[in-house]
DNA sequence: TATTGTTATACTCTATAACTATA
DNA sequence: TATAGTTATAGAGTATAACAATA
């Protein structure tokens, strides 16, 4: 130890102004979100991106691979490896659109519902894990805060069937 | 348009599951503000994590790169090419640690303080408009239920004068 | 002329290992 | 032996541009 002063080491939270900033916080809480459910995933051979993909297949709304990229937030490219792989792991099907041939319809598997379904309570656990620190009560409440402030932004999908 | 239905082109966030996960809308709403804010700093050729920096080096405790990587969640040998480009900059300065001569002690300069303040304001601005669309009070109990959520969750810093 | 999906490519970011100087 | 900082390098992730098929 070189510590020159009685009090060496100390929790980030107080002289740290940047804790102070809810853009700081919902950053920092997001991404440790991201790290623990990728970690939990990553023991049954998941990863949060594919489940996310999984999740938005199952709402059944005839999603092509760009309404996806766009749900998603990630690059139509980057949609395209993605579904490859899940296609080679069996877990989603891609169909031409037969009144658009330039678009797929995507569809899950039998064997993509049920990896959704595992998927889904190792991330429900994480997010147990996350909220435990506060009551039922403000869990609600953070979770219809966070709904109305991305009311208006989320991406316009074109469904078509 | 090709479309064969009535209801073509929707908002995502009715038959998505995802959004009902306050794991999800925490990642979304980081992730948002995040690019908000990086926006908005790269018209002062300014960058979020570089604003990051400077926040934590404002609070004056005497932090070492690795400190500040611990800090921030990025990498060492990361930190290293951020405080060359900041240092280049004139943002900051490095001075040895005398009671630790492998350490350094990073300081703020005045153009480093300076930045800061631009930055700041700059990202206060985002974040009120991202936070805008619910009263205050719910401002408020949102950034006090993400502190109480990430209280246990901040680095350990070794800070020495 | 515009759009979906695709490929190739470049670019950025991050992670790993090895080195030096200090402890 | 261990740690702070550094470098080089490999790997992952992302973005850009061009192309074929279809609209």
């Amino acid at each position: 130890m070189t510590q020159a002063t009685p009090t060496p080491t100390q929790s980030a939270g107080f002289g740290f102004p940047l804790v102070r900033r809810t853009g700081y916080l919902l950053n920092k809480a997001g991404s440790i979100l991201m790290e623990d459910a990728e970690r939990a995933l990553a023991e049954q051979g998941m990863r949060l991106r594919y489940f996310y993909v999984l999740a938005a297949l199952e709402s059944d709304l005839s999603l092509s691979q760009q309404d996806l990229s766009r749900l998603l937030h990630l690059d139509p490219t980057t949609m395209v490896a993605l579904v490859d792989e899940m296609e080679r792991a069996g877990q989603v099907e891609r169909r031409r659109n037969p009144s658009d041939r330039r678009r797929y319809i995507l569809r899950l598997t039998d064997d993509g519902r049920a990896a959704l379904e595992r998927a889904g309570r190792a991330v429900d656990a994480v997010e147990r894990d996350f909220l435990a620190a506060v009551p039922a009560e403000d869990r609600e409440r953070l979770r219809a805060l966070l709904g109305e402030l991305l009311a208006g932004r989320w991406p316009r999908v074109i469904a078509c069937e």
